[in-house]
DNA sequence: CTGAAAGCGCTTACAG
DNA sequence: CTGAAAGCGCTTACAG
């Protein structure tokens, strides 16, 4: 690849090739040149040397001119499911109907990137930042602020900036009610139903783990602690896990609450090994994967309404909502999947 | 939200603050200051007031005064599987090593959306980009290289540019193989094979498309052109597909060439609702998707050496790689899935 | 050791 | 109808 070559053309070399000034190049650019009865003939000469040029704009200079970037962000942890990827592609696809271009980035769950990611985009003067996924948002949500940056929090509960998340109590407590039904059904044991995945005092996994626990009680289960194990987001974690609950004198689980696809992938590697062993397990997963539904157990899953909570994080950033410190909340979707059984109604 | 509020704080707020002059402020917030003997007491001062206000530099200023925008761009079709996921996943992480901000965009395949996001990315000057997905990059490279923005084809052939692409027809040629061969252990028949996915006259197609006729050719079987059945990307289309193929006099296929994880999930869809036709099919899949694993048939997958390809196509914008019109060519991974039967050596 | 000045590529109020 | 001028927030060669 050549390093970078010849000089851009600017609206100056219009301006000279096209025997006029900078400030009608501009104007006839722009389109504002009927506002400002600019000579048509003078405006065609203009759009003629501009094309023959290839002139592409530098967004930079107009924006540093105007105190606008057309930049919007996005930090999410990672795209490698379709919970995080939906949230991608819909809020690039929202971003752009407003005529602004979408920057999201990824931060693989790191605290350090999560920090100086936001830096660098609030460097980069964006207009509206989306937070998802991170440790912390506090400190992130100050930064935005002190700069300015109109944000809000997606699937994390905000202190000094509003947020929009899942119902995710909700939606936990009827995964994991379909769970003891199909469990019962089957003629399974209900106490033996585990909460696998999620990390301690993380938001959404501390709601789910409530969702599951109420469930449990309401159907005349006292929970135990060690009931919920949150191994965190490692399919290999998940794996070990299940691998843990085989050897247990407990017998292996009737039903298993999985907290997220990635657990589900451990679950998957381990149920591949150890076929028996699974075989008349009931999943439940509070995420979505069309793969999941290929799995050979009856499977229920929580699909997150991804455009739902795009759309009303905008409706926040527009002002439309007003501000308030209770989240937003964005009931999920179940899909059943009838695998080798019909576990619901 | 309370719409962008108080002006942010700049060079010329810390100057008054710390009584000196924006030159000085500069000098000591980009390090520099060592070099040109700044007092370091008024180094100190000019960091404590940049603190106290939170002070965040304008990048978009101080790009346009460097004529660099420590940007660098990717376009990629979508999120929603592992191998566009990972690129863009390994594109941030490389980026970053080199001290750039990420800006990685999705186009779903729209041709407009793709010139218009190139000519936003180049207009707000990224220093390099990949292209991967796309209809047509020739035009798309021209945006670039007119504007001097180095740029990369990733898994498409560059006319105008360079290109990193993934071995397809050899790697397409040793999964027909590897089917070709697993199929008649099982005592099925090579000749019902068929190749599913894709899109005509697309460069990956074609050469996945040429190396399943090469490896049927080579195995004594004569092809037939519409064995080959580029019905697109969406999982219905694959579904359908299947669909006809079932009602078809030839039986269903013995073995299918997938030859996209979405064409994968149009399959499995398939697989759900007519089991008893599926059961004795083998499965090899021009893509990689932990949870493929998961499907209660033979599989074998092709894994994209994502980390290999964003290498190379650094190496090409770094110019450590001669330019040359000829593809660079990475060879993917086979990943052999033995269920429900041991399908490989 | 430090500051004034020019300039990156734009936009737009203003003057003509 | 059009151009000169100022200014967005930085950087850095230059002069002191």
């Amino acid at each position: 690849m050549p390093k970078r070559q010849r000089r851009r053309s600017t609206i100056y070399d219009i301006a000279t090739q096209a025997e006029t000034s900078a400030s009608t190049v501009s104007l006839v650019l722009n389109g504002s040149w009927r506002r400002y009865r600019i000579n048509p003939d003078t405006a065609e000469r203009i759009l003629e040397v501009s094309r023959s040029l290839g002139y592409n704009i530098n967004l930079r200079a107009r924006g540093l001119r105007l105190k606008q970037s057309r930049l919007a962000g996005m930090v999410i942890p990672h795209y490698r499911n379709r919970f995080f990827a939906g949230l991608a592609e819909t809020f690039e696809h929202e971003v752009r109907r407003r005529g602004l271009c979408p920057v999201v980035v990824s931060t693989q769950r790191d605290p350090v990137t999560e920090r100086t990611v936001i830096e660098t985009l609030v460097a980069q003067q964006v207009e509206l930042l989306i937070i998802t996924g991170v440790d912390d948002p506090d400190e992130l949500n100050a930064i935005c602020l002190n700069a300015g940056v109109p944000c809000v929090n997606l699937d994390l509960p905000g202190r000094s900036a509003p947020s929009v998340v899942s119902d995710n109590r909700g939606g936990s407590y009827k995964l994991t009610a379909l769970l003891i039904e199909a469990v019962r059904e089957r003629g399974g044991d209900p106490s033996t139903i585990r909460f696998v995945g999620g990390r301690p005092n993380e938001y959404a996994t501390e709601e789910r783990a409530r969702g599951f626990a109420q469930a449990l009680e309401d159907a005349g289960i006292a929970v135990q602690d060690e009931w919920i194990i949150r191994c965190g987001y490692q399919p290999i974690a998940a794996r070990t896990v299940m691998q843990t609950l085989a050897q247990a004198r407990a017998g292996f689980p009737s039903g298993v609450f999985i907290n997220s696809i990635t657990s589900l992938e451990g679950f998957a590697e381990f149920m591949r090994s150890k076929w028996e062993i699974c075989q008349s397990t009931v999943l439940s997963c509070f995420d979505w994967d069309p793969f999941a539904a290929s799995l050979p157990l009856p499977t229920i899953m929580m699909r997150q309404n991804v455009e739902e909570l795009i759309e009303q994080s905008f409706a926040i950033l527009d002002g439309t909502v007003p501000h308030s410190p209770e989240p937003v909340v964005v009931p999920p979707t179940l899909e059943v999947i009838r695998t080798k059984s019909n576990i619901a109604a």
